[in-house]
RNA sequence: GAUUCCGUAGCUCAGCUGGUAGAGCAAUACACUUUUAAUGUAUGGGCCCUGGGUUCGAAUCCCAGCGGGAUCACCA
């Protein structure tokens, strides 16, 4: 393989062999124990001084203030980053100073990984610093890494913003900004909460399909794949939900999956052609029950993550603290617009559409347009937790008929800065109303709706086994990390979000 | 998919109405045994995203690609 290397790249290797001819393996395979981290000596040496006499730490050099025959060096492992302290005669007290002059001052580089033995204290200048007594080399690293400053304020010196950059070589972004580290830990402790909560809760973490030959529970462009064996073609799973709903069927009173799903669709800040949901259904509850337990399971988080329901996102306040508000579409659309809606018919909505110029077109039903009304005039508004309610039938396929209101369904949908976060119903169980909404679907598709569902036969097979009354919610993970670690963009919760390749993919080398 | 902005050294960025490339950090060499955006002196480092075109001459102007961001459309 031919690989142009910049001067940097190229000196980094003569020094590869300088230090295998000093008898040094640059990639050793032994372990290196080590019994302390820099977080844990940041934190408690002060208070502890006489622990932290005997340590042992590893981790990256990201910089370097050499003094001579003395260096102050910041190492940073997984936890933290802290000063290190190189002085010649410690390292080499004999004779021999190879140690010191040629391999620490000239063959170790920034980005190089370091085990390191020694003692901690406190410098003059009031850092709390390692006072190295001997170093190895753990690894070599071959390419020069961005070089960010931080002044004693933390302000940021040519800190690596480049979107690309960082997307692309998210392990380089992650080792030079610190903050995005956090923001990844922040996304587990999230979901690590939830799941807490689930399962204190009598909750059953369960497994289904990604692959599925009808891409059902919601209405998405799916991407399309191919089965060898069964030369048959496979659809890479758009929701989880008629899966977990069966499962309810065969006897579980609650299930939930962190669902990765997947849809052939636009991308842009709130989009990434994979995304994770959870969704979770419980027997014999209804949505009220659901509002009720959504309001519980967000202030769990917040607390977890941030040890207080008031959270700031942007330039915005915004309260976990129960109870959230709740009010039905209808209302949210008369409390914005300050026009009653409810009693429309098709015709009544699309003249209040023109008359506040909102964009429409002619396969959109009534429910859709009251949807697109929602929209673009309600949704935006609901900044702190509020619940939307009762949904027209139309939109809400897989959703039990409203209790008492005609032409409803029991749905609500939470809305939080703004932005959609979860999407929860009493779940339909009757299936001869459920084998029906199917078929308006298939009506709907006929229409020109390229967004209605397909039928799944099974699964109507499954209702006529008979599911109990059942409760079910979907959460945007990624959409809810986004707000709780208040980053812009999907791509900045997403390790790994989606890119198009460096290279075209014919140039890409490929195994033989 | 549409509109718009961007792509120059390892990184962050300058580079004028066209004259063949610059800074800071990083690197290399030397000095310095408690510094902290360490400091001082010297040195090296570029397919200026790619391909066409205009021109005596293009990083710069024009066209077409490729990649990214933002806004919009679709969606969660």
């Amino acid at each position: 393989m031919f690989q142009e290397l910049s001067e940097q790249e190229e000196l980094r290797r003569e020094k590869l062999t300088e230090l295998k001819k000093l008898g040094i393996n640059p990639y050793p395979a032994e372990e290196f124990k080590i019994n302390v981290t820099a977080q844990d000596i940041k934190d408690n040496y002060e208070r502890d001084k006489l622990n932290y006499k005997d340590i042992t730490l590893a981790g990256r050099v990201m910089s370097v203030r050499d003094m001579g025959k003395a260096a102050f060096a910041v190492i940073q492992d997984s936890t933290e980053r802290i000063q290190i302290y190189v002085r010649r005669d410690d390292i080499c007290p004999g004779e021999d100073k190879t140690m010191y002059d040629i391999v620490w001052k000239k063959l170790i580089d920034l980005g190089d990984i370091i085990g390191i033995e020694g003692y901690v204290f406190t410098t003059k200048t009031g850092e709390t610093s390692i006072h190295v007594t001997t170093f190895k080399l753990l690894t070599k690293s071959l390419k020069p890494l961005p070089v960010v400053k931080t002044d004693a304020d933390g302000k940021a010196f040519d800190e690596v913003t480049d979107p690309e950059f960082r997307y692309r070589q998210r392990y380089v972004d992650l080792i030079i900004n610190p903050s995005v580290k956090k923001t990844f830990e922040q996304r587990t402790k999230i979901i690590s909460s939830i799941r807490n909560f689930l399962n204190d809760h009598g909750a059953l973490e369960v497994d289904t399909p990604v692959l599925q030959s009808i891409p059902g529970g919601a209405a998405a462009r799916p991407f399309l794949t191919h089965h060898n064996a069964l030369d048959m073609p496979l659809y890479l799973r758009i929701a989880n939900e008629l899966y977990l709903k069966r499962l309810i069927v065969g006897g579980f009173d609650w299930v939930y999956e962190f669902s990765r799903n997947f849809r052939n669709e636009g991308m842009d800040r709130t989009h990434n052609p994979e995304f994770t949901v959870l969704e979770f259904y419980a027997a014999y509850r209804d949505y009220f029950w659901m509002m009720n337990t959504t309001e519980k399971l967000l202030e769990k988080i917040a607390m977890d993550l941030h040890g207080t329901t008031e959270l700031t996102v942007g330039d915005k306040s915004i309260s976990f603290a129960p109870p959230f508000k709740r009010i039905t579409i209808m209302d949210a659309i008369k409390e914005n617009t300050g026009i009653d809606v409810s009693k429309m018919d098709e015709a009544g909505l699309r003249a209040v559409c023109k008359q506040l110029h909102i964009e429409i077109d002619e396969s959109m039903g009534k429910a859709k347009l009251i949807d697109t009304l929602f929209g673009e005039k309600c949704e935006g508004n609901y900044i702190q937790p509020t619940f939307i309610t009762d949904y027209p039938v139309e939109m809400s396929p897989l959703t039990k008929k409203h209790r008492t209101e005609e032409g409803l369904v029991e749905r609500f949908e939470l809305m939080i800065n703004g932005k959609e976060i979860a999407n929860a119903y009493s779940e339909l169980n009757d299936p001869i109303d459920q084998r029906e909404r199917f078929e308006e679907q298939v009506k709907l598709m006929e229409r020109g709706d390229d967004e209605a569902m397909f039928i799944d036969y099974d699964f109507l097979r499954a209702l006529e086994y008979g599911m109990p009354p059942t409760a079910g919610i979907g959460f945007g993970i990624d959409r809810l990390c986004m707000l709780l670690t208040n980053q812009p963009s999907i791509q900045d919760v997403l390790l790994f979000p989606q890119m198009r390749p460096e290279r075209k993919p014919e140039e890409v080398e490929t195994q033989p």
